[in-house]
DNA sequence: GTATGATTCAAACAGTCGTATGAATCAAAC
DNA sequence: GTTTGATTCATACGACTGTTTGAATCATAC
């Protein structure tokens, strides 16, 4: 009983400094990218010693690998749960409409800054990911992302069959692209439209990624038929 | 006759030593970012002193400034002469077509790559920018692009005059987050494609990011209708 | 050739970085 | 209390960074 109080102290005590130093990586990460951000600015946001990055991480880069870890697994989790549900929905072959599939790959990231406190960090941190990891990150951030673009590409296939796959490769590089710039630069937005757009507002932003996305790869479906002609 | 030559030799050594360090600079500001590409990596490259870069730029920071600089007024020169072309042809008042204001907005960045040598280096850097800038570079840049944005705003408000401002406000957002995107990791596109699609070919590239961005920004015009039912 | 200002050079500085290390402390078992 | 392994700590290291500085060199005018 005594013995058991004192176990989960101590697991604690461990926990507690892996977490708040990725809790404060992450955090600074997503504001100021990666290379820039320096151990000893996280550990002092963690109140930790800075040898404990080394010690619990061994290094940087290996910091860096379980931030991205910890988060793409269960973002993708719920990814796969909103796709099992419209797959139900829509029975063995049914058709599957393309805005619920973009609905259900984009909403677990958008939703991240206001649903779950502890992931608010994240979309800003995603949005960030592909111009500035390099090498064997930017391999783990692929290997990990890669069950979830199957699914998602698959899904969009069986949604609009007539997509020619490199009409398809065109429209998910950009629809990644304006999901990462709004992710990343979304105040950018608040100062084109003069303030009259709130880019928190996770909802709305679902609404319109999802209309633009869907609207953008439609078009590409046009383009495939007058290339024919 | 003798002291002119002598005074374009002295010209050209000066403009040498500049025109080297904004080239390497480019190059590396492209490829490594702009916090993580250090003085003496552009140095080396351009095969000048160290102390260069500050008798000529002061420091780092009015290097950036520079690069930036060179780069944006002839490219929206070029954006300006596609569209004073088009809107000649279309008269005073006569509609413009969505799709070849795009095209206007981006063929001068795309062709960048390939139609002028000492700018292939351009466009990938244009896409970090958006992450990457900060404080006083960022203010610079949005300055800078001020001009074109508002041209463009303008035309494609006259392109399509139904779509509301704070849907075009979400749609430029998205369009300009999907060629930054392009631009920066355009590799991304031949890994997605599984090598199928060469994201070096800028006339490819064109005719399908006008076609995505045209999709959504008419997709985010019923989002409109839609609303005010 | 001398004077002058421009340009380049080598070296230095202070600061920062990620990594490493041995000592100190903690926590648990006996 | 002692032992042991885990964890934290303070410190140091070598490397790197942007900036600075005075000397050396260059280029031009007289």
């Amino acid at each position: 009983m005594n013995q058991t109080i004192e176990t989960v102290d101590q697991g604690n005590r461990i926990q507690d400094t892996k977490e708040r130093i990725l809790d404060a990586a992450e955090r600074l990460f997503a504001e100021n990218g990666f290379a820039t951000t320096s151990l000893r600015q996280i550990t002092a946001e963690a109140q930790v010693n800075l040898a404990a990055v080394n010690y619990h991480f061994q290094n940087k880069e290996s910091l860096i690998r379980a931030v991205l870890s910890r988060r793409i697994g269960p973002i993708n989790q719920r990814r796969f749960d909103l796709m099992d549900a419209l797959e139900f929905s829509a029975g063995e072959d049914g058709p599957l409409v393309l805005e619920d599939v973009l609905s259900a790959f984009l909403l677990p990231v958008l939703e991240a800054r206001t649903s779950c406190p502890e992931m608010r960090h994240w979309p800003r941190l995603l949005g960030r990911l592909y111009t500035e990891l390099h090498g064997s990150l930017m391999e783990l951030f692929q290997r990990e992302m890669a069950p979830a673009a199957q699914r998602f590409t698959t899904a969009i296939r069986r949604a609009e069959p007539t997509l020619s796959p490199e009409s398809l490769a065109w429209g998910l590089h950009f629809g990644i692209g304006a999901m990462a710039h709004f992710l990343a630069a979304g105040e950018l937005l608040r100062f084109i439209s003069r303030g009259t757009v709130d880019p928190e507002d996770h909802m709305e932003a679902l609404k319109h990624l999802v209309a633009y996305m869907a609207g953008g790869l439609r078009a590409l479906r046009t383009e495939k038929k007058e290339a024919a002609q």
